[in-house]
DNA sequence: TCTGGGGTCCTAGGACCC
DNA sequence: TCTGGGGTCCTAGGACCC
């Protein structure tokens, strides 16, 4: 058996575990560039038309005549909070699966002789105790049905955010009580796709011959299938592997036309991701640039550039990435368009250590690799951007994200720590 | 005026190799 | 009338996840 934790309205509820204030009241967070909602509590989906993604500008008023408060996202208090979770999960698994941000998998095998709905009641006091987050858990035998199970728990007020399925009548159950559409690896074109021929819970899905599944949903959905119908197709997996790709993109805060302004915003993005693969003693043999104006707007005119390289040598070099992403962005940018976006993607990564080099090769002398190292030991120290490279620039970002609402980050600074009065 | 960001896996088809 | 067989690697696009 295994267990599925998932800690309800993550974001919105780590905001609230600060603001004793806002206990029992509607709380959303936005996301980047305070551009939509990503994560409403309880009471505010109860207050209706408030789906996710809902651009904010369309329900302010709504937000504000219920008294909703809003948070611009805080990753780095999420982030942490998260890490607090996943220490406490450890104490009822030494075999755990941090899924998500806000998910784990545990491995219970070993524990048949407990009762498993009282270990997961357990499991849900402990986290909420010791970090005062929310979580739901669900229990069964495979990834797909803890998945299942998990909803439940959340779903039924009388399950009280557990639920186990340790049985073929409950197994049976669940899937009927479970839309197809709430399965977890069937999404939006697949559900449109069953429901076409009749079905609707997952219960009818599992009756589905496998040929059929086989033929329209791939490997992936046969997997589904198996595993909703009890069949272990998916470990719980210990080790985190390395990532395979780093990207980032982010929206400005406003729209920008001119070159040598998104060429900043490029350098500064290149300079995180090639930080990321630093950490992880990777290299990157491809690098993709690309620009992105408004797609939502039907005024501008649309344009979305996109270049692929592969580099000559496997990097992970600020400086030359730098170099090589400003050769794309020059090839790409036209101007008389109204930029929203720009891009950065590196991919094919590979360890450090195996890297092939030539004999012209620079970046991996001794002096570039003490350089980069100097730069992120000083940047860990002092904080973020202490030292960077001069194409980003040092006037004032004007591709900056629009955080307006930011919450402190409580747990990582000093300066912002809660504040109680006695 | 204002609409997110960062990932994974699978498949088909093309290029290329012997 | 007749034109091989068996591979690998790469990429784009689709579907999905949080």
């Amino acid at each position: 058996m295994m267990a599925l934790v998932d800690c309800n309205s993550f974001y919105a509820s780590c905001e609230q575990v600060f603001r004793a204030d806002l206990q029992g009241k509607p709380v959303v967070v936005l996301s980047n560039n305070d551009g939509c909602i990503i994560a409403a509590n309880k009471e505010a989906k109860q207050i209706a038309d408030i789906p996710m993604f809902q651009p904010v500008f369309k329900i302010k008023d709504l937000l504000k005549a219920h008294q909703v408060t809003m948070f611009s996202s805080n990753y780095t208090l999420y982030g942490e909070m998260s890490q607090r979770v996943i220490n406490v999960l450890r104490n009822f698994s030494p075999h755990l699966e941090a899924y998500s941000i806000d998910e784990s998998f545990l491995d219970l095998s070993g524990l048949s002789h407990k009762d498993l709905s009282a270990y997961g009641k357990e499991i849900k006091e402990k986290v909420l105790k010791h970090t005062g987050l929310p979580v739901g858990v669900g229990i069964a035998s495979t990834k797909v049905l803890s998945k299942v199970a998990n909803k439940l728990a959340k779903k039924i007020p009388e399950n009280e955010g557990v639920f186990v399925i340790d049985s073929e009548a409950k197994r049976i159950e669940a899937l009927q009580k479970t839309l197809i559409a709430d399965v977890w690896g069937i999404g939006r074109k697949h559900v449109k796709r069953l429901q076409n021929i009749g079905i609707y819970t997952a219960n009818h899905f599992t009756e589905l011959p496998l040929n059929w599944v086989r033929k329209n949903m791939t490997v992936v959905g046969e997997r589904m299938w198996r595993e909703l119908r009890g069949e272990k197709m998916m470990e719980v997996t210990n080790h985190s592997q390395p990532r395979k790709a780093v990207a980032t993109a982010k929206s400005f805060g406003k729209k920008l036309e001119k070159l040598d302004i998104i060429e900043e915003a490029c350098a500064y993005y290149i300079s995180e991701v090639s930080e990321i693969l630093r950490k992880q003693n990777s290299t990157a043999s491809y690098l993709q640039v690309f620009l992105n104006t408004n797609y939502h707007s039907d005024f501008d005119k649309q344009y979305h550039p996109s270049i692929t390289v592969k580099l000559e040598m496997p990097t992970n070099n600020t400086f030359v990435l730098i170099k090589e992403a400003n050769k794309i962005l020059r090839k790409i940018y036209k101007p008389g368009f109204r930029y929203k976006k720009v891009g950065v993607c590196l991919s094919g990564l590979r360890s450090e250590n195996y890297v092939q080099t030539n004999l012209f090769c620079q970046e991996f002398s001794g002096k570039q690799q003490n350089l980069m190292q100097m730069m992120d030991d000083m940047n860990a120290k002092y904080g973020k951007s202490t030292i960077f490279s001069s194409s980003l620039g040092i006037r004032k970002k004007e591709w900056e994200l629009i955080k307006e609402e930011r919450s402190p980050r409580y747990t990582t600074q000093w300066k912002e720590l809660l504040k109680v009065q006695g």
